[in-house]
RNA sequence: AGGCACGUAGCUCAGUGGGAGAGCACCACCUUGACACGGUGGGGGUCGGCGGUUCAAUCCCGCCCGUGCCUACCA
């Protein structure tokens, strides 16, 4: 059904249009009954109520560009889609929304405050799914899940339930990260350092026996109403003697200990440091050592408790201040200096994280990350690129116990009771009606939630139906690929890789590609704050999302983030708009004609069918080892260098001229080229290739998408001849004289229309006759002749393949020029030779060099002598005519 | 402090043990029947610096300089 294209390419109409036929024909749906080869990922699960920015975009069209070319590949594909709920975040999202109202979430208490969040998720829950589609995102959306679904809830518990009488998961009080705004605990993952100015005061406790005391620094003042010792240096004489005794405690007047423990550094400060078991993660594991008191100052909202005696309901800030006025009036104060440093705030608000002494629950990490670290070392998961391995091993190595419960109401509540009766904890996947211990029935479920990462570390497989044997988690995990960004390898990549060990007994993904980071044009990173986010919806409509998608494949190489300036938006622009004018040209041509195939075609017939055999191939090679740039560089340089800049032009003559049996010919060959171009270029560009592909005379109902690279050769009129190796030589010496003599035509000035005419050595007749259509289309040669004979003096002589091709001047006017274009080309020649000779004349090269690098060199400098003399010869004898 | 990247044309970036490429920008000519989001030609680079290995280094090794990122309990 051949149509014409309009003159320009309209994106957003074809974008709808082909994504809903996708949609109806089901094409993207997975069948596990399918018996072929199997190709399954997991989306990264964006946040339920978020919105696309071009991180999305560009991980999206990567899984995208993977699921669509292993279709093609003639794989059964899952892509399977879904979303996070995001726990701190949606809370976050929504306590804002009640701040506005005047009202916090403890107004509405834990129930109704949840159905808000439902009701928030239902509004704007969908709206990044209908923007992945927009991407063109080919997932199995009958199978979209989210983190909080009823399956996907069961198994969260059900994991929870199996790690805890593991004794994987266990209850404890330890020193957590808290965030007193939001007043829940953070993993070290979600308290990053940021720079404060802040200072360092030098304090003074004095001894209980005697003179004199001990100095020690700290950067938080107010923690030493929490101080139950002062530590030193076992090895440290200046304090050697001092261990054993008690200091006073400033303020509060508590007599505590000096203690001895290699912890501290005794070059730093003055070797001394007061020690905050309650505060401080250092002091939490030294008090341990020692026996010591750990006492907590903190309220959950960050004011001081009855613990600071005199401080209690200050907050940190405002008893800090007053600490430092009582402290210098008690002449504990010896010095202050200021002193930049880091500390820990909240991921979310930004808020200064306290270490906070509390009962959560924690995950035992070590037996775990064993597994994983040796999934990797062992190649059962490779990551891509490989120096990501390095980031994964040393977080796995220095694991810590992961703090599980998060003191928030959006989420998967603990599946844990505990008893008011004996007081201890009973954890089922079925709310209990009795404790396990006593039998009691006081039983009060925790209140806290867990952490939104341990469901995000399922997501492999409980999406699949876990803990259910279905048929779905039999056929498509371990999944194929996890195309992600290297900052949640810690987050989530590593996890997913420990429960899916422990779970699935396998690892979960083969191959984990680690996807660049897109920076602004200056190379700062996206922030909303710094007002430099690029949308990537604007993009898609003022660009169209096949440009869009084609910019970012062009960008991704392995290993560099991504700058996105205007510059590079418009490759992709451009290069769709080539494509169109290519496709609107082949329908232009194709009026009336039925496609036969099976001819031998011209020899540029041929020579573009092979080059297009060569195309695929490469391009195959690339999608598979994740080098995106090659992909996307290889196809943009063969339709737009090899198709458009050689073979189209070339089947001008033909399809203009009178031989019929030709003109079918190329005829055929322009379908089938652009067809399987068409074909892959489609995972990159999905919609304008479909929709190209519907307008060509082809006999095929089937969409770009239900297609396979094996049919290329079996399904559209296609040529069965490819170049043989004289051919292919023939090919190199015609486009090497076509771009010499365009060569001399521009450095002459030669007006680009005007009719030049040739001089051919006779050698170069027969080939010169297969080319007569080229030599017209390509140089704008209207003559030619064959002639051993010196070339004319009025003409320009260039050497090409090893020939002396002429082309006559009829102006004399052109014979300055003419000069000079031999003064520079002979120069360069003249270099390159000396350069050759100096290699060939160093015998230690001639003996050690792989001999056909020598023979190589031997012949480029036999080639470049005659051109040189030739040259030489040309420019004497224009010198003497010129006078 | 430790670790990992990166430094190639004016800009953004590919790349390889045998005299370095692309896109954009720039210059000249061209509104030729697919395409001016185009065509043809051209200019432009001591491949960060210094050493080493090698017949040969932009590429491999070491050191240094610069930039970025990650990790870490320096009170």
């Amino acid at each position: 059904m051949s149509e014409a294209l309009s003159k320009r390419f309209d994106a957003r109409p074809v974008e709808s249009k082909w994504y809903g036929r996708w949609r109806e024909r089901g094409l993207f749906g997975a069948d596990p009954a399918d018996p072929r080869e199997m190709f399954s990922m997991v989306i990264p699960p964006p946040n339920v109520t978020g919105t696309l920015h071009l991180g999305h975009a560009l991980n999206n069209t990567l899984q995208d560009v993977l699921s669509r070319h292993q279709r093609l590949e003639g794989k059964n594909v899952l892509w399977l889609p879904g979303t996070d709920h995001a726990g701190i975040a949606t809370q976050v999202v929504v306590e804002r929304q009640l701040a506005k109202e005047g009202k916090t979430r403890h107004d509405l208490g834990r129930e109704a405050f949840v159905d808000r969040v439902w009701e928030w998720k239902a509004q704007s829950g969908a709206r990044i799914i209908e923007q992945l589609q927009a991407l063109g995102a080919s997932c199995d959306w009958e199978r979209e899940r989210f983190t909080m679904d009823p399956g996907l809830s069961r198994a969260v518990r059900e994991a929870f339930v199996r790690l805890y009488h593991e004794g994987l998961i266990y209850r404890g009080e330890s020193l957590v990260n808290w965030c007193p705004r939001c007043t829940t605990v953070l993993s070290d993952l979600e308290s990053p350092y940021q720079p404060v100015a802040g200072h360092l005061w030098t304090l003074r406790y004095p001894f209980v026996d005697g003179e004199g005391g001990i100095e020690v620094a700290t950067t938080r003042p107010e923690t030493m109403l929490g101080d139950t010792a002062v530590a030193v240096h076992p090895e440290d004489d200046r304090y050697r003697e001092f261990v054993g005794r008690h200091v006073r405690l400033p303020l509060l007047g508590r007599e505590i200990p000096i203690v001895a423990d290699d912890f501290v550094d005794p070059e730093y400060g003055s070797g001394a440091v007061k020690v905050t078991p309650g505060h401080d993660p250092n002091d939490f594991e030294c008090g341990r050592r020692h026996g010591l008191a750990a006492i907590n100052l903190l309220h959950p909202d960050g004011r001081l408790n009855g613990n600071a005696g005199p401080y209690e309901d200050l907050s940190a800030m405002d008893a800090r201040e007053r600490v430092l006025v009582d402290l210098e009036a008690e002449g504990a104060l010896i010095g202050s200096e200021p002193h930049p440093h880091e500390v820990p705030h909240c991921d979310r608000c930004s808020t200064v994280v306290e270490p906070l002494l509390s009962d959560q629950w924690f995950m035992r990490m070590k037996p775990l990350a064993e597994p994983a670290l040796a999934a990797v070392r062992e190649g059962r998961t490779t990551f891509h690129p490989k120096s990501w391995e390095n980031t994964f091993f040393h977080w796995l190595e220095n694991i810590r116990d992961w703090t599980l419960s998060r003191q928030l109401w959006w989420g998967h509540r603990i599946p844990a009771w505990k008893c008011g009766g004996c007081g201890d904890w009973t954890v089922a996947t079925e709310d209990p009606e009795h404790c396990h211990t006593c039998g009691s029935a006081e039983l009060e479920q925790e209140e806290d939630v867990l952490d939104t990462w341990f469901s995000s570390g399922l997501w492999p497989f409980s999406t699949l139906g876990w803990p259910d044997d279905t048929p779905e988690l039999a056929r498509y995990y371990p999944t194929s690929v996890l195309s992600t960004g290297f900052d949640i390898i810690f987050f989530w990549v590593a996890r997913m890789m420990m429960l899916g060990l422990h779970f699935m007994d396998d690892v979960p993904f083969r191959d984990v590609y680690i996807h660049p980071l897109i920076r602004d044009a200056e190379g700062k990173k996206m922030s909303k704050s710094k007002g430099n986010v690029i949308d990537p919806l604007e993009l898609m409509s003022s660009h169209g999302t096949d440009a869009l998608r084609f910019t970012l494949m062009r960008l991704t190489a392995q290993g560099r983030d991504i700058k996105l300036g205007e510059g590079q938006l418009s490759t992709g622009r451009t290069f769709v708009t080539k494509l169109w004018n290519a496709a609107r040209f082949a329908l232009m041509n194709l009026e009336g004609h039925r496609p036969a195939g099976g001819g031998k075609g011209s020899l540029y017939d041929r020579w573009i069918t092979t080059r297009l055999d060569a195309a695929l191939s490469e391009y195959r090679r690339s999608i598979e080892g994740f080098r995106f740039n090659d992909a996307s560089q290889g196809l943009y340089q063969f339709v737009w260098g090899e198709l458009c800049d050689w073979y189209i032009e070339l089947s001008k003559e033909t399809l203009h001229g009178d031989d019929a049996d030709a003109r079918a010919a190329t005829q055929d060959t322009l379908v089938s080229v652009l067809s399987g171009s068409l074909l892959m270029l489609h995972p990159i560009m999905p919609f304008i290739t479909e929709e190209i592909f519907a307008a060509l005379p082809v006999d095929e109902d089937r969409t770009l998408l239900e297609l396979r690279f094996a049919e290329l050769g079996e399904r559209w009129p296609r040529l069965t001849e490819r170049l043989d190796a004289d051919e292919a030589r023939e090919m190199e010496v015609f486009t090497e004289i076509v771009g010499r003599v365009r060569q001399v035509r521009g450095e002459l000035g030669l007006a680009p229309q005007a009719g030049i005419r040739v001089r051919f050595p006779s050698e170069l007749e027969a080939m010169v006759g297969r080319h007569e259509a080229g030599l017209r289309s390509l140089l704008r040669a209207d003559e030619w002749v064959f002639s051993d004979e010196p070339p004319p003096e009025t003409a320009a002589v260039v050497q090409a393949a090893g020939h002396a091709i002429a082309v006559e001047l009829d102006d004399p006017a052109f014979l300055h020029d003419e000069v000079k274009r031999l003064e520079k080309r002979l120069k360069t020649v003249e270099k390159d030779l000396a350069f050759v000779a100096k290699k060939l004349a160093n015998p230690k090269f001639v003996e050690r060099a792989k001999p056909d690098v020598v023979e190589a060199e031997r012949e480029k400098h036999e080639g470049l002598d005659e051109e040189a003399a030739a040259m030489t010869g040309r420019l004497e004898r224009l010198r003497s005519l010129l006078g």
